[in-house]
DNA sequence: TTCCAGGCGTATC
DNA sequence: GATACGCATGGA
């Protein structure tokens, strides 16, 4: 890793990172863009404001060399070289022009129960009312609640957060974390398809929301969630299943295809 | 107004 | 196991 420690900020030189395409690409639900080239957002309750400030070159406005070391550098995947990911997809037509079209995109480190909890809320709903929801969320914590702050909720008392139907989802969820039938430490070590079942434990989590919360929430790359966007993709690109490789990081390759495909939504091949 | 959104539970065959 | 339908909410 590559940064400078300049007064109360650190300059942060990075090769494949796109802010947009990291912070605003459906992954997590609390970065906003502020300014140009400028997000604000969380890890868990540990506030960044990221801006780029030239090629590769970022700025961390605030943050100590151990705040980089201790959080950002594993929540930003900053351990992971896509320069050589990209290289291996490339392999594959499809692929390799879904990495030239988003070469910046990096898998976030999120906290385990905030991607599961999230992409509860995300099912059948669209980004920005996903937002909207666990904006009002947030602000009603006063930060992202664990399962033990959202311990005496029901049904009914969530409705300020006018989540719908997902409301009695994450009830379930948060019993199932409390009780102990769910332990996402456990299961983030599980082979993938006990881990996906583990959590489809829970009510209002499928197939695709277990996947979501195995790859974003518990840095699982072998992860691959299907929506309705990359169902079009595998039908359309890859009727035969994934190309050999993607093997290990299927997830990271879902991402570039995910955001290639809704930015392309006709294109043939 | 109708359609759709990073799906899933339920009923039915 | 496959398929059809309803579901809360709000933006396009």
């Amino acid at each position: 890793m590559d940064y400078t420690v300049k007064g109360s900020d650190i300059i942060l030189h990075q090769p494949d990172f796109d802010l947009d395409e990291t912070l605003d690409c459906g992954q997590a639900f609390r970065w906003a863009k502020t300014a140009p080239d400028t997000y604000e957002g969380y890890y868990l309750n540990d506030f960044l404001r990221i801006s780029r400030i030239g090629d590769e070159t970022f700025l961390l406005e605030n943050t100590t060399e151990h705040d980089l070391l201790d959080k950002w550098y594993n929540y930003l995947d900053l351990s992971t070289d896509y320069g050589e990911l990209k290289r291996r997809f490339s392999e594959d037509k499809t692929l390799a022009r879904a990495c030239e079209y988003a070469g910046g995109i990096r898998i976030l480190r999120q906290d385990s129960w905030e991607a599961l909890s999230s992409f509860i809320i995300s099912q059948n709903n669209n980004i920005p009312r996903i937002k909207g929801i666990i904006g009002r969320l947030v602000e009603h914590y006063e930060g992202y609640p664990d399962a033990e702050r959202l311990r005496e909720e029901t049904e009914e008392s969530l409705a300020f957060l006018r989540s719908g139907f997902r409301a009695k989802y994450l009830v379930d969820a948060v019993h199932k974390m409390l009780s102990g039938e769910l332990d996402l430490e456990k299961i983030k070590s599980l082979p993938l398809n006990d881990a996906q079942k583990e959590l489809m434990r829970i009510k209002g989590v499928g197939p695709k929301v277990a996947m979501c919360a195995l790859l974003f929430g518990m840095y699982r790359t072998d992860a691959f969630p299907i929506d309705v966007w990359m169902k079009r993709a595998l039908e359309r690109w890859y009727p035969n299943g994934l190309p050999e490789c993607v093997k290990g990081y299927e997830g990271t390759a879902q991402q570039y295809l995910f955001h290639y495909i809704r930015n392309h939504p006709n294109e043939q091949m």
